[in-house]
DNA sequence: TTGACATATGCCGATATCGACATATGATTG
DNA sequence: CAATCATATGTCGATATCGGCATATGTCAA
């Protein structure tokens, strides 16, 4: 078995830095193919398969809008990931977690002397 | 070019889903690799690649103890990963996106016609 | 030192990625 | 219909993944 394919889950959507970015572009409406690849400077076919890979996890919508095919944001997806990393935040807030850290690393430094 | 390393970000890190498995064992407290992969089912050098990939992108810490090698959670690198989905707060909470939803498949509705 | 236990690394095969290019499909207009 | 613009798909090459197995490295204890 090789990776897990990129459309299996939206962790794996998002893995992916240039479709991170076409998401935070369509925060400011909806856009055409051909101008998130401009604005990406990547190329068009490019553009398109990253968007196949958004829509079909659910990350994206698309509209036809005459000549073009409008791309716009479903972020719903996006809170599966929003809500398993929150699960993570007492151990960056508390600050306990600089205490044990500090604990541990004199373990540690003991340790391998 | 392929796809990005898992070592290259926090987010291709967590793209695999025994490794998110990991993280949320690790909540509980340190554990040694053998641990890990006999509750994950899965064999102890998978464990332990897992494992590198985690550390290498600094979502797990490593200590001597004796004979084993204890792994615990640093969590703090998750946290880029949640404000980054947190940009998309607003869109699945405003009940402006459902109106918003609506309308466009009204129009779209109307243009499949 | 030797043996036993814990962990890491190396190699393999199968697979899927991403980027680039060419080209197919779709939609609109004259 | 033909021409044009917008978008999608197919193929190729280079690369890295993940899993399994064998084996190396490391650590302790007798």
């Amino acid at each position: 078995m090789a990776r897990a394919a990129t459309t299996s889950d939206v962790f794996n959507a998002i893995a992916e830095q240039q479709r991170r970015e076409i998401l935070v572009l369509l925060r400011a409406g909806e856009r055409p193919v051909t101008e998130l690849a401009q604005e990406l400077r990547m190329t068009q076919p490019g553009a398109s398969k990253h968007l196949r890979v958004l829509r079909e996890v659910g990350l994206v919508r698309d509209r036809k809008a005459g000549k073009q095919r409008l791309y716009g944001l479903n972020a719903r997806e996006l809170r599966p990931v929003h809500e398993w990393t929150g699960g993570f935040e007492r151990f960056w807030n508390e600050s306990l977690d600089r205490l044990d850290r500090y604990v541990q690393d004199l373990k540690q430094a003991r340790q391998e002397k």
